[in-house]
DNA sequence: CTCTTGACCTAGAGTAGCTCCAGCCTGCTA
DNA sequence: TAGCAGGCTGGAGCTACTCTAGGTCAAGAG
């Protein structure tokens, strides 16, 4: 699978999956006989996990620590998990963020409303 | 009140403040006689607001328009009410991304955990 | 009354995480 | 054999901060 398909199937823009494979955040891709990469199921699936990790807003630097993790064997499995752990638990912050977000939008917004009856255009 | 409290109340970063008053995001702050900025609690809560706005993803382009509006005064308020309606709507869809992504993090998860109990450390 | 400390100031450099672009190569189709 | 699609690289540009250098000012200690 070529870098074009690699990138609809993970939703990554082919920019973005030159820039993790240039900054170590991937395994390493094979290239073809004309220097083009070729991408495997493992690796879409690589890319799809990146894709949401960073969507939910894990930092480069732990991805990148969890490639290398990867990539180090089977000892350091304990260890990714508690990074995917902790990922996790961010998640729930981040809920929270929005909904508390969503009350101040809602608190706004019925102070607009009621403007605007007062005063309709 | 000063820039450190200020910080402290609306939770953003001194640097922050001064980098969005440098953008074009707040009302004109108030200096004192040695060119300190004076913060009112209208300021506060304009800070405040932006904290919320931007954790959650509203870009700097968004908010920058909502202040010019709310400079621009009240025949603005139905557009304001728009842009803030739309943003709501974002919040929806990142609690939807919150979730899928907490659903690839349990499967995973549930692969690893398998694998630390069929070969314990 | 000078000295230090601490909070503030500005301009500008540095950073994360992309995104876009120029210039080049290759393979397919007409 | 020319044209076009799709890929490649290196590097510039962008957003939204974050940090640093170098400076001012006020208040308390010696």
């Amino acid at each position: 699978m070529r870098i074009r398909e690699a990138a609809e199937a993970s939703k990554l823009s082919i920019d973005t999956i030159r820039y993790y494979e240039k900054s170590g955040m991937l395994p390493k891709i094979a290239r073809n006989a004309t220097g083009q990469r070729e991408f495997s199921p493992d690796n879409i699936e690589w890319l799809t996990i990146l894709y949401w990790l960073r969507k939910t807003g894990m930092p480069m630097k732990a991805m990148r620590s969890y490639a290398q993790m990867v990539h180090a064997g089977d000892e350091t499995v304990g260890d990714r998990i508690a990074l995917l752990r902790d990922h996790q638990s961010r998640l729930i912050d981040r809920r929270a963020e929005l909904d508390r977000c969503d009350e101040i939008l809602r608190h706004k917004l019925a102070i607009y409303d009621q403007w605007e009856e007062e005063r309709p255009s």
